[in-house]
Order: structure tokens, then C-alpha cells, then sequence
DNA sequence: ACAAAATGCTACAACGATTTAGCCTTGCCC
DNA sequence: GGGCAAGGCTAAATCGTTGTAGCATTTTGT
């Protein structure tokens, strides 16, 4: 039941506690132990397969090699492969990950922080909610390592990784337009949010740029924590709503989900009658039929990024401020068979 | 940067952490402090915002408040969805969670229950490996709280919450016998692990019980740690080795998707001519082109029970061992258009 | 009025590690 | 042989909390 102990080395090699700690540290060149007992404690260890205890080790040294991950839903896909990334990346780095999932809301979110707070964790990745501002700015005062990811606050100087939204929504947009559609309509979040902010902004830019005419009633923003039921009601009904409509880019990977649900019980043929462009790539979107066109984010790339940067920070020499690591990733733009005119008729 | 101690507190109060640490744990009753002394207490730690420093305590304690959860991978949608829930059923205990992926090998899930072991979770959730009876009978023995899930070791007597696997296979099964189906295929895992072993005797028994005649040639088995083009170019050449191939039942999720791209690449028309069935629902199952009919898993109440076990294990007076709470849930066979003989033609 | 019981609080040890300060040898130099 | 340095180790404090044992003081019972 109980575990081994530091002292129960201690005991065995007829030394004291110290002394084992210090060998077991690598320190003992340093604090000048001989080899011999060197040997005789690595090798007691050893057999009683002593593990420190990472709770005393961590109350004594302020260090937990734990890192709280905070996401918008760990159910989703994109939010559970990058959990397995930042899995993978920290384990490297003898990191674990505690995780908590805000569903975009910033109670939610707070809660997670004080928890994550006092369980001490060495390290935060944060999906920021709305008003989270505050509570990211009082953590990084505090000196803890903080890597925002998927969005951020511009009035924060914070580390972040995200993706280049604008870019993702403007070439999705381009895209359409250059396909010959015309009259393109967008689903969003309605969220003041960078991320979301950055995605109707690309689509805004990219009309313009092609001198498409644009009108509110193409927008269609919805609340984020609808059930799927009530987003494809409200999908349906917007896209009906549209005079000519052409084509439509849902601006998140649950919504282009609901967007395909939603056009495919109006009986739509998607890619002919309507073009499509979802974000986030998605297996679904890959074996649609016919096959989704999306805007894909470098999950790969992104964990990587968040993870060394966290990690270059929890190394960071004492309260030695850096001067935030700021990235932003181009997105790609997958081209598939629902934006690209089938060869089908048109609607009107 | 250093947190507020119960020795802040203390001072501020004018008395002793012990005195602090009673009226914050609620005994202030039984550890007779007065009225005045535990208001006191009280609004000051208020004011300070004081949360105890969980590490301190769970030394003292030998309680985290943290769970091990040990999926296969957290980034498939089964494990995912699954997480979420744990977590959220923990959170009303006040639990968080410590996640890791095995990929299905044991020496990583080796890795990972003992660094959660050393790290002092307080129970854990594991998807077993192959041979990890061994570790999970030490862990047991030790005392600590485990709950198996989706697998678990017949020859241990252990919790656990798994689906019936057995009638999850049977059920697909004898649904293309009755739609018609007369020589079914299936795509499984390699793995003598029960929820493989249980679909694989479901899929045999079903086909007895319907006097379909059986032969191993209609067996695929594919190793785990397969990436995706080597599953569909396996699954390829294996549907096309199999004579007059009616239906094939895929017996997970990640084979299913796999399996749908491998049979649209040989351009045969699903539920038409061939009859397809998967493992787990997935939006893309739902939403394909035919829809895909699959066995689904009651992925909330797996949760539920999981961590409703977990808790009373943990609530449990001392050694008291009781006796395993072993939970076969019933999957759902969701029939879609994959396997209902839409009218189409058939090959061969 | 005096012992016994109840009241209200606190000192201190403990959890398991790390780390500072320092103790005793032994060896070396002149 | 006296002083100094280096070598090889350890005592004890500490992190923040909990919990046992116990110390005063007041109240109660007879």
C-alpha cells in the first residue's frame, strides 16, 4: 500500500536520507558522495523500484510536471487530436496533462483556471472563453507560463498559436468566387471572438477584393451552444431565406456538419445546386458525397508549437520576462468536389 | 506568486493553522471552536481567496481528487466523446482527470499507470492492453480503485463497463442475414482482447444461428498500429479475395471509415452492392452517401457508470473489498441505408 | 467549595521530498 | 605539529496541510 520511500533506501544503505536524495538527483560529483555509495543506493533503488513521489516533490519544489490543457470540448474532433498531440509532445518532455473542456463558457473556464491554480500545475494552454481576459492577464502576472491556442486577445501580450483565420476564410471565399459562384453566404458563431472575428473578416475581404456585392442578409450567426437539432433548424431556415443563393462557407467543422445535414434534408444537390466549403478538416468531409471542400488546420503543427513553447517557458531562468512568441499558421485549403460545379444544373 | 497559506490566514485571524484548518474543513462543530472564531476564519479566507494548496493536502491526505483515464487514443471520436463525459461526471465529485493514449501497447500503458501511479491519482479508468492483467492485478492488490472499460481480463475479477460486444456483432449480423445477405465478411483487429473476441463470436454465432455456411476465408484480421493506406489497401485486396461478397461487417470504428474508403475506391456501390455495417456511430456513418448502419455504443451511460463505480470505490470505507460491479451494456443497432438492399443491382 | 467535566484552542508531528548549512575526518604543507 | 583544505557525509528546515494529543480555563455537580 504505502510506496517506497526515500528513507526506506536511506535505511537499507545505512546512509541518510540526504544522501540518497542527492544521488538519485544526479548530484553526486557535485555534492561529492563516493562512488561506492553512490552505487549501493542507485542500485537499492533500483530493486525496490523506487518512484519519487511527485506530490512531496512537487510541494517542495513548486514544480508539479503537470500542465493544464483548456479546450472548448475535448468530444470535439479537433480539440481531442490536438489534446493528442500536446499528449504526445509534453510526454517527451515528462509533462502530463490535466484537461478540462469550457464548452465556451467563461464560468466554466474561470472554474477550470481556479482548480488547475491550486492543483498547481506548472503550465497552462488555453482555449480562452469571452471574458477570460482578465484572469489570463492576473496567471501571467503571477509568472505562470501561459500559451493561448485557437484564438487570443489582441490587448493581452500573451504567447498564442493560431491559425491565419482571415487567410483560411478569405482563400475558402476566393475559392467560391473564382468557381463562379455569386452570391456566397457565410454560418457563423456569433462571438466577438479573434478567431471567429478573423474568419468573417477573410469572407468579407475576399468579396470585396472580387467586387461580389455584399449584404448582412448573407450572415447568418448563430449562438454557439445550440443543440444540433436547433442549428440545423436555423441553418434551414437562413439558407431558404437567401434570394439566389449559391453558395454558402460555414465558418466551424459542427456547423459545416449541421450545414450539410440542414442542405441535404432541403434537398439541395450539394456542389451543383449549392456550393460548400466547411472548416476543419473532418472524416466526413473527406467521404462526403460528394466530398467536402474545407479549410484544414495543421493540427500537427499547432501542438508542436504550443508544447515548446510552454516548454521554453517552464525553463525560462526565474521571472525573466520574454517577449511573447506569437504564431500564426497558414491554413490549407482542401479542395473537393462540393465547390467545384459538379457540372450539374442550378437552382433559380 | 506564492499562494495564500492556512499560516496567512492564521495570522490575520489571530490564531492557530490548526485552529484554521478545523473551521475550513467544516469541523469547527466538532472540534468545538466558537461561532465567533469560525466566522472569523471564515470571512478572511474570503477575503483572501483562499484555496488549499492541493498538493500539501493530498501528501498529507494520500487523496488527489485525481483520476487516471487510460484510453486507446484520445484523438478517436469513441475515446474523445467517452472523455468528455468522464470528465464532466467527475466534476461533480470534484475530480479531475489525468488522461493518457496506449495505442494499444502495453509497454506505453505500462509507462502510464506508473507514472499516474507515482503521481498519486486516486483510481483509475484504463482500456486495457493485451497484457496488462498482471499490472492491473498489483494496482488492485494495492487497493487502488479501477474500473476496466470497453475490454477487461475474464480471469480477473475486476469493475468494469463494457458493451455486449457479443450481441453488438450478432445483432449487425443478423440483420444482413435477414436483409438478405448470404455471404458476410468481416474486417476485425487482430487482438484476443474480449470486445474483439465477443463481436468476432458474434458475427460466427449469428451467422449458425442462420445456417450460413462459415469459413475463415471471410475472416480479415489487421494488425492495430496499421496508418490509414495500409488499412484501406489491405482491406482492398480482401474484399476482392473473397468470392461472390455479399455484406461486410467492419468491427470498429476506424476500420469502418477505412473500409468505406477502401470499398469506394473499387467503385462498388454501397448497400447495393455490397451490404456494410460498422462499429460505433460516427457523423460520417450518419451522413454518408448511403448512410452507414452501425452498432452503436451507449456512450453516456458508459461514462456514467464508469465514473459512478470509480466513486463509490473510492467513497469505500477502507480495504473493505467489494465484490466487482461488472456492467454489460446493450449497443443500439442503428440500421441506415448500408444495409437494406436499397433496390439497386447487385454484382456478380 | 472542590473535583470532574466540558469548552476552546494550540503545539507538534507527520506526509516525502529537497536543500542549506555545517560537522567530522583525513591529508597536505611548511 | 599546527593550520587549512578538501572529502564525505548528515541534521534540520522547509513546502502547506491535517490530525492527535493535550493545555488552560470555565462550568457543572454535589
Amino acid at each position: 500500500m504505502k510506496g517506497i520511500s526515500i528513507k526506506d533506501i536511506a535505511k537499507q544503505a545505512g546512509v541518510s536520507p540526504t544522501t540518497v536524495s542527492f544521488v538519485l538527483n544526479g548530484k553526486a560529483k557535485e555534492k561529492r558522495i563516493s562512488e561506492q555509495v553512490s552505487k549501493r543506493i542507485i542500485k537499492i533503488a533500483e530493486r525496490l523500484k523506487y518512484k519519487p513521489n511527485q506530490l512531496a516533490r512537487g510541494l517542495r519544489t513548486g514544480k508539479t510536471k503537470t500542465i493544464g490543457l483548456i479546450v472548448e470540448d475535448i468530444a470535439n474532433n479537433f480539440f481531442a487530436t490536438l489534446a493528442k498531440v500536446v499528449e504526445d509532445e509534453a510526454d517527451k518532455h515528462h509533462y502530463k496533462v490535466l484537461y478540462g473542456s469550457t464548452e465556451d463558457n467563461t464560468e466554466k473556464a474561470k472554474g477550470l483556471l481556479e482548480v488547475l491554480k491550486y492543483r498547481q500545475v506548472d503550465g497552462y494552454i488555453i482555449t480562452p472563453t469571452k471574458n477570460l481576459d482578465k484572469e489570463i492577464e492576473l496567471l501571467r502576472e503571477a509568472g505562470k507560463p501561459i500559451v493561448l491556442m485557437d484564438r487570443y486577445f489582441p490587448h493581452i501580450n500573451s504567447h498564442y498559436v493560431v491559425l491565419d483565420n482571415f487567410k483560411g476564410a478569405y482563400d475558402a471565399t476566393a475559392h467560391l468566387v473564382n468557381q463562379g459562384y455569386k452570391k456566397i453566404a457565410i454560418v457563423t458563431i456569433a462571438s466577438d471572438q479573434t478567431q471567429m472575428k478573423d474568419r468573417m473578416n477573410g469572407f468579407m475581404a475576399a468579396l470585396k477584393d472580387h467586387k461580389i456585392p455584399f449584404n448582412k442578409s448573407l450572415v447568418k450567426r448563430l449562438p454557439f451552444d445550440l443543440d444540433r437539432a436547433h442549428f440545423i433548424q436555423e441553418i434551414k431556415s437562413f439558407l431558404l431565406s437567401v434570394k439566389d443563393l449559391d453558395a454558402v462557407f460555414f465558418a466551424t467543422n459542427y456547423l459545416g456538419i449541421s450545414g450539410i445535414e440542414s442542405i441535404r434534408s432541403l434537398q439541395w444537390e450539394i456542389g451543383k445546386e449549392i456550393g460548400v466549403v466547411g472548416f476543419d478538416d473532418h472524416d466526413l468531409f473527406r467521404l462526403h458525397s460528394p466530398s467536402i471542400t474545407c479549410v484544414s488546420q495543421p493540427l500537427q503543427a499547432i501542438g508542436e508549437n504550443i508544447v515548446e513553447i510552454l516548454m521554453k517557458e517552464l525553463n525560462r531562468p526565474g521571472a525573466a520576462e520574454t517577449p511573447p512568441t506569437q504564431i500564426v499558421l497558414a491554413p490549407e485549403l482542401i479542395v473537393r468536389d462540393s465547390s467545384t460545379r459538379g457540372g450539374g444544373t442550378q437552382r433559380g
